[in-house]
DNA sequence: TACGTATGTTAGCCATGGCTAACCTTCATC
DNA sequence: GATGAAGGTTAGCCATGGCTAACATACGTA
């Protein structure tokens, strides 16, 4: 039941389209990451059956509560190390990039490290 | 021919073991990174075919001048984040461990930046 | 009504990078 | 000389996670 790398970018990606659009829909995902719509057909049959999404009569997708739940945490961790980084001195941009490939893979250890330097700082 | 991160880890391994014992054989690799003997003779053969890797008669593994540059990379941002992460409070192991993942995928930039507070600091 | 566009799905392929099973060679020891 | 241990290879399987091709469905418009 441990959400691999991919699982957790496509709940990221739908947490923060659903705070950009109000709504979420596989066509928005494959778009926002740069991949194919079977791709997302694929993981979206994925995340719905180990019960991180639904979807509704229209195709609208909703996270439930495990869905949001970890979405939340990578959500968090990857706005955390884009500011880490920025403070260090890295483009906005480089930085959202690299916190991309940072946040699945960081131990809490070393996440709340992090978060202490920032708090500190 | 760019390098993947398996690739990189395996070059890395074989610097490090050569650090510890003067030679490597891919069952050292082996024990070291706790995979098989096939998986490493497998990734030993793309490092020869791609020209990273020389093994001689006895099946010693010789790092050629390309092996040799890609593997200093990867082993100085290791030892480099390692030191980063322990600066920021985390112990050596999970440090250790952290920046194994993190070394593959931090762009230039970010890592220039990680150089940096640990020079100013 | 027929057609085109938007959205989603299924089927099947590929690369990466693990694994086990089986085999070969070399070498020391009984 | 036979046996067994150590080291290496090959063949073939699996999961992850992309891809294209093809198809289904809905919906608006000529």
């Amino acid at each position: 039941m441990d959400l691999h790398e991919s699982s957790e970018n496509y709940l990221e990606m739908i947490m923060m389209l659903r705070e950009q659009k109000g709504y979420v829909r596989s066509v928005d995902i494959a778009a926002a990451l740069s991949v194919t719509k079977p791709s997302v057909s694929h993981a979206m049959k994925q995340l719905r059956e180990s019960g991180y999404i639904t979807m509704d009569d229209e195709n609208y997708i909703l996270l439930t509560v495990s869905g949001e739940a970890a979405a939340r945490r990578i959500y968090h961790r990857h706005r955390t190390l884009t500011s880490f980084l920025c403070a260090l001195g890295v483009s906005e941009d480089v930085a959202r990039e690299d916190a991309c490939k940072m946040e699945h893979d960081l131990s809490e250890e070393s996440f709340h490290a992090i978060c202490r330097f920032l708090e500190e700082r």
